[in-house]
DNA sequence: ATTAATATTTAGACTAAACTAAAAATTTAT
DNA sequence: ATAAATTTTTAGTTTAGTCTAAATATTAAT
């Protein structure tokens, strides 16, 4: 497989994770590709028996496109674990190293990186890494916009791994397990104020529906 | 730069480390492709400025194709130190997986992975690992074969770092530091009896040309 | 239920990197 | 020094993956 077929398949996986119908004009627009590049690929990845695929009606993985989408999405978070880990990476340049990491062939590889990285479960943004049988168990997650006030919580991950954001959470010291305590939330635009390393700090809605938590 | 121009130039590096001319068919030999395709790639990568070519004389790499190359061996040779030392990889499974992490772009990440790596002098065949300015500290090597009867020396790299070439080694537990002493020479066929490990073993020429000693 | 807007596919073109076959230059041998 | 052998280059083809522009299908709006 190459490595353009790789990135489609694991584009189509991110924009389903649950395996629903995902259009080819979505795959481009995902891809920054146009749409005629992304149908001939997707019209190659059927007759390989990646996905199937009905002419104007989208694009969904088979269990061959699954379990080799979900093998891109390990390898590449467990190479985010390694470089935060082991390296001097931050989380929020993890992502483009990974992106070419990703692609290199060897189970062997992968599987004692796993074992050297003593088999983390998530990656350093939260996301959940699947096993080798393509298996992803994801402590379903709530956003910190929806708890309710008064509420005693621990960041658990990140809606959205862009630079931008990370380095926002950057700068107010908040990473995966940092406390948060919900003090109010504001009517008007839906703003929270919370206790952040004993700081009481205000908190957009954007930045509310991008941090995952877990209630203690 | 695309993997395959990295690919050229270090062939290109390795037919001649001392930077002497090398002819697109040898280029075309090492690499296993046509001969046309060769040309066709050289003529690419002058105009790039990363070799110097004239039509039927052979190509001899610039400046700047030296420092590219030198810093694929580097990498190269890096990644396959953290294969033997980090992970559970032995010296004759690394090079195919090397290969691929070779193109990783990330001058960070290189950089860090020395640094991981405390800084190896060499790779797990005794090759030499060029610092990130294209330097390369080769402590001149003796082929075992040279060595004068009764001398005690150690292994310190292969000649050959093909699978076949490292299993015999294995089967013999030769690897790098192995002390060996040359007992005696046949002028019949070159071969060797040397003592290793305490046995007292013979050695054919093949193999005592492939093996680097240093004395002691 | 047509028309308009949008989404999707088709057709044809381009580039990178390989190939084959043939031409041209160089080297070797007589 | 010429012919023969070998090396190297040129010319034209192929495949993968992209693109643009045009055609067609689907969806939304009146």
């Amino acid at each position: 497989m190459t490595h353009s077929e790789e990135n489609y398949l694991k584009s189509i996986f991110h924009l389903a994770e649950d395996n629903t119908s995902v259009s080819t004009n979505a795959i481009a627009k995902k891809m920054k590709i146009k749409a005629s590049s992304s149908t001939d690929m997707i019209k190659k990845l059927s007759e390989k028996g990646h996905v199937y695929y009905k002419k104007y009606k989208g694009v969904k993985l088979t269990e061959k496109g699954r379990l080799a989408a979900t093998s891109i999405v390990r390898k590449h978070r467990l190479w985010e674990v390694f470089l935060v880990d082991k390296l001097k990476f931050s989380w929020d340049e993890v992502h483009e190293v990974a992106e070419q990491l990703e692609h290199i062939k060897s189970s062997k590889l992968t599987d004692e990186l796993d074992s050297f990285l003593n088999y983390p479960k998530a990656d350093p943004h939260g996301d959940p890494i699947p096993d080798s049988d393509g298996n992803i168990i994801d402590p379903k997650k709530q956003v910190l916009a929806n708890v309710s006030i008064h509420s005693n919580c621990v960041c658990t991950g990140v809606n959205d791994s862009s630079k931008i954001f990370l380095r926002y959470l950057d700068k107010f010291k908040i990473k995966l397990g940092t406390k948060i305590t919900v003090l109010s939330r504001e009517f008007y635009d839906s703003s929270m104020t919370v206790l952040i390393n004993n700081m009481k700090i205000s908190i957009s809605k954007e930045v509310s529906n991008n941090l995952y938590v877990e209630i203690i």
